[in-house]
DNA sequence: TTTAATATTAACTCAATGTTAACCCACTAT
DNA sequence: ATAGTGGGTTAACATTGAGTTAATATTAAA
C-alpha cells in the first residue's frame, strides 16, 4: 500500500498541529479540519484511509459529521476512530451508531496513538465491520465470538481475525500474502506452515467444509446452507 | 519496466505543456490531448499505463471519455485520474462510476503531482482485469472460478490463468509464445506438450467448442451464444 | 500422400498444503 | 517463585493433486 491518509478533526490547534507534525514524520499523508462541516469537505476530496475526530466540536459535533461522511460510497471503506474524554460512555454507544470504528480516550499517549492507527489501517477497514454474517454462520466482532447455528463457539485471537478476514468477502478468494498482511502485519515475519495451521484449527471447530483451498492461490469461505 | 507512458487530458495547452514538459524530464513517455475526443483516440493508439484528464472540458467531457476509454480492453490496465477543483462532489462520484482509479485536486502542485503519478504507477495497473465476460462465460479472478450459464466450474490455477488469457480477447489468435510468455513467464521452460494438456483440461471442462485451434498458429477462445 | 503439428492418455514428479506434536512465551493462580 | 494454562509458532513428516512429461495416435495443411 501507498503511504495512507489520515484526516485529523479537532477544535484545538494546537493539538492538530502536534499530531500533524508526528503523523507527517511517520510517513503519512496528514489533512486537518477545525470542525465537523470543514472535517466533511476535505474528507470528500482527500479520501481518507483513515479519520481521527474529536467528538465534542463546535458547529457540527463529531457524530453528526461521522453520520454524513458514512452516507458518501466513496468513503465507505474509511476507518473513522473518535477522540473522547475518558468516561464519556454515552457519547461512546452514540459514535458507534453513526459508524465510527474505534476510540482513542484523552489525554493522548503519542505511542499508544501511533500503535492503534497502525493497526487500524493494516486491517484495513475491510474487517472493521463489527458484525459479519452468511446465512449460517454470523462473526461477532464485539463479543468476540462466532455462531453457528445457534452455537457459539469462541476462537482464539488469530483464529478469529482469519476467520472474520475471511468472512468479509465470501466466495472470495485471499492469497497468503493478504491473509498475513492482514491478520498478521506486514513487517512481522511468520513460518509458511503457521497459517495452514490455523486454518487446520479453524476447520476442526466450525467444520472443514466452510473453508476452502485453492491450491496456488489461496484460501476461501464458503457458506454451507444445508 | 520500461519507462511508463501517460496522458495528459486537459483543455488549457498552457497546463499541458507544463506537465508534459515536467514528466517528459522525469522519463516518463508523455502524449497529450486537447479534448476527451482527442483523448480517446490516442488513448487506443498510444495504449497509456496512465491517463490525467480534466474533468470540466470542451466537445467531451473526462468522465464520457473516461466510460469510453474503459470500454476498450486493452486498456483495462490503464489507470484513469481526473483533474478536479476542489470541492467538486457530484463529479467524483460520477467519475469513479464512469471507471477513475484516484484524483487530483486544482491548482496542482508539481511535487504533489510527482509523487502521486510515482506512485500510481507503482502500485501498477498489475490489479489486472477482475472479471472477464462473454455472452455465455463470466470469469472471476476474485473468486476464482468460471461461470457458464449459471454452471460454477473452479479450476486449476494454470487453466484458470490460460483460459483467463484466451478471454480477454474473444476471438484472437494467441501464439504458443504469448500463452507461455502470458501463463508461465518468459522464464521458466516447459515442454511443448505440456500447453496442450492444459488445453485439453480445459476443454473437458468447459466444453470443445469454446477453444479453437489454429494449426500452425495458435489457440482462440470463440464464444458459444447457442 | 506425406509430414509436421496437435490430441490424447496415463504415468510420474514435485511443490503446495495437511497434519501432528513439541516447544515457547505470556499470563494466572497457587 | 512455581506450576499450570492456552495461544501462537515451529519443525518434521505425510499427503495431495496440479503440472509436466513421454509415448502414441490423430489431424490438417502442403
Amino acid at each position: 500500500m501507498s503511504s495512507s491518509k489520515i484526516l485529523l478533526v479537532d477544535d484545538d490547534e494546537d493539538i492538530l498541529d502536534l499530531l500533524e507534525y508526528n503523523l507527517s514524520k511517520e510517513g503519512y499523508i496528514v489533512k486537518t479540519a477545525i470542525n465537523g462541516k470543514k472535517a466533511i469537505e476535505v474528507a470528500n476530496d482527500f479520501l481518507p484511509d483513515l479519520i481521527i475526530m474529536d467528538v465534542m466540536m463546535p458547529e457540527m459535533d463529531g457524530i453528526e459529521a461521522c453520520s454524513e461522511i458514512r452516507k458518501n460510497k466513496l468513503l465507505a471503506n474509511t476507518i473513522i476512530t473518535f477522540l473522547t474524554a475518558r468516561g464519556e460512555d454515552y457519547s461512546q454507544i452514540a459514535g458507534y451508531d453513526a459508524g465510527a470504528d474505534d476510540y482513542i480516550t484523552k489525554p493522548i499517549k503519542p505511542k499508544v496513538l501511533f500503535s492503534k492507527i497502525k493497526g487500524l489501517l493494516r486491517r484495513g477497514s475491510v474487517e472493521a465491520q463489527l458484525v459479519e454474517e452468511t446465512a449460517s454462520m454470523r462473526i461477532d466482532r464485539e463479543k468476540y465470538i462466532v455462531v453457528q447455528r445457534d452455537t457459539e463457539i469462541s476462537l482464539p485471537k488469530k483464529e478469529f481475525e482469519l476467520l472474520a478476514l475471511l468472512m468479509s468477502k465470501p466466495d472470495n478468494v485471499f492469497t497468503r500474502e493478504k491473509i498475513f498482511a492482514s491478520v498478521w502485519g506486514d513487517d512481522i515475519v511468520v513460518g509458511d506452515r503457521t497459517i495452514d495451521v490455523h486454518i487446520r484449527k479453524l476447520r476442526e471447530k466450525i467444520g472443514d467444509d466452510y473453508i476452502k483451498t485453492v491450491k496456488g492461490v489461496g484460501y476461501k469461505f464458503v457458506d454451507i446452507e444445508d
